[in-house]
DNA sequence: CTGAAAGCGCTTACAG
DNA sequence: CTGAAAGCGCTTACAG
């Protein structure tokens, strides 16, 4: 007794059990499963009927290990964590465009950690997926060059890619991050604190550029107390703004360079009743961001269009395109909510 | 010259190549590969050096094809969309649990779209996943018992099958909906506004069972016109609200029975400056609800227990467990945050 | 300890 | 219009 049968399961027909029951050959049925024409319309007609009474459902894998292309009707998408707004709302656009292509998606999440980069990358390969796009976490991506070589093309997004030579779309950090700190500065403020997330992680750093060249571009010193790397919950940025807060000179103002790092310290602001005094500028969106009371003033980025940017960046290397490796920038936008706009010491 | 020349690739190295390679058969370099025993040390490390030096991976999929067992090591996951924050939370769950199964998942988006569901569907049983966890949208699941038939379990999550006998975990939507209605009579609420989600919604139509439920078993009449269903967006619920506080006898309180209908609720109330003046108590946990002030006070649902113990379910009758289908209810649990506990007219 | 033959479910490349 | 043979990359079931 096989384990199927131990299941109460038989296993799945294929071709040829179509094909007895048609009486027919299985390459036949292989056109009319395939919808091929010359196929006399009465053979047609049988196979039809005995595929759908054996609830025939052909193996798309067998199909592709056979074909010349080879190709799985499938890509895999390594995320920050499939969870967070910002990688889901990321997923959706690689999806919708993934589903004009016939191909389907396996996600991942990488949670930060190189191992979990690499464990998955092989893993999608062994199952040949037709590409990969992928928002980079490891130190260093050249452990790809063999896979791009060896067929499996690779886009990477929101971060690029070290010491690989490949495709990447990514957010104009610095201007987003410069115009958000002179926002700030335009609006009266000259002690403006920077929360950052993992300094290893490049949007992390370029976010900081611009927060250091909008003071320098504004002729305001940078004050090192002020800046607050590395946070990595919104429990550390929680905790060190309130430790800004208890300064003997405080920030009158805050640039939060990522969206979780913005809550921890949206917390740290409600908790000294403060979120009407200091102002706040958040880097990428947050949920219900409109319903806080001040508004929440972001730079946001455009996420859908970051992950259809790569996704058909990605499907046009399947379909064979083999032009030099492009990087492609998408600007970020800053909306005014009230968090932003409160009046620093130097207001006109 | 072949496409994949055209597009300067080589195609990927199989066991023969590095057969070749090491002067071994092919079925040596499967021994190598798979990590059997009984292969002399110095044949085991030149398998390994040739593979190494091609760039060697295995194919899954030809693996999986010869194989007795024929698993995929992949799952399937529908969801309503892979961006809104339940789904992605759901998404989470079971790809920890998926994980642990050395198993990748594939998400797609079912939008409530009956022939999106039939369409994923077909999609990865082409692929030979090895089962499917999914949150059902179309009118009837019994489409799906053939493929269980032909070897592919499935496992529901969020709401129960139409049609089709099959495991199942879901919320107790009706006593959470019961609780949090309760909870609005309690504190001297007796008008009390329902808001619902699309009615052909099995969970849309159990939380307002719930809160009929609670109506009755407090004396307190169902007034209609303070009960608004069907609706499918923020803003459909924002307007929703708007109406219902232009009653001449307007409600003064809301229970909202989803998410997004929460948002909206919390829109129009803020539009009109009632958010301190009329209880909300929401269903579904709102991203920052506890930053809003007041707190949004909601019956929550355990979308991660949701998640991993569908997932669990789903890998015991991938090992082979074929006993009776399973029912498995996770409770919801009331979070008082302050917009809850607003008091009504009859408090005490 | 190693390998030649057959076969998983399908399609290619022919032949008729 | 239809089918027999070979082969995709791998593992099973043998044999030595």
């Amino acid at each position: 007794m096989s384990l199927d049968e131990v299941a109460g399961r038989t296993s799945r027909p294929t071709m040829k059990d179509v094909a007895a029951l048609s009486g027919v050959s299985i390459k036949t049925v292989s056109r009319v499963v395939n919808e091929e024409a010359g196929v006399s319309p009465d053979v047609v007609e049988r196979v039809r009927a005995a595929a759908s009474k054996l609830d025939y459902r052909r193996d798309l894998s067998a199909s592709s290990l056979r074909r010349g292309d080879g190709k799985s009707q499938s890509i895999g998408l390594l995320l920050e964590d499939v969870s967070n707004p910002f990688s889901s709302a990321l997923h959706r656009a690689v999806e919708d465009v993934a589903r004009q292509h016939g191909v389907v998606v396996f996600a991942g999440s990488v949670d930060e950690d190189p191992e979990r980069e690499h464990g998955l990358v092989s893993a999608l390969v062994a199952r040949r997926t037709d590409g990969l796009v992928i928002v980079p976490t490891a130190p260093d991506q050249s452990y790809l060059a063999r896979e791009r070589r060896n067929g499996t093309p690779v886009v990477f997004v929101d971060r690029p890619p070290v010491q690989l030579d490949a495709d990447h779309v990514v957010t104009d950090n610095v201007t987003g991050a410069f115009e958000g700190t002179a926002h700030l500065v335009a609006h009266g403020h000259r002690r403006i604190a920077f929360l950052g997330d993992l300094s290893t992680i490049s949007t992390a750093q370029e976010r900081y550029t611009g927060y250091v060249e909008a003071l320098g571009a504004a002729g305001v010193p940078l004050a090192v107390e002020l800046v607050r790397r590395d946070l990595r919950t919104d429990e550390q940025a929680r905790a060190a703004v309130a430790e800004l807060l208890a300064l003997p000179e405080p920030p009158t103002a805050v640039f939060a360079s990522q969206n979780l790092v913005t809550v921890g310290a949206l917390r740290a602001l409600r908790a000294a009743g403060l979120h009407r005094g200091v102002a706040l500028v958040g880097f990428d969106s947050l949920p219900l961001q409109d319903l806080l009371d001040p508004g929440i003033t972001i730079v946001e980025q455009d996420v859908r269009r970051l992950g259809a940017t790569a996704a058909e960046l990605l499907f046009r290397r399947i379909a064979g395109d083999d032009s030099p490796a492009q990087r492609i920038v998408i600007p970020a936008e800053l909306t005014a909510r009230g968090s932003g706009e409160i009046p620093g010491p130097y207001a006109r």
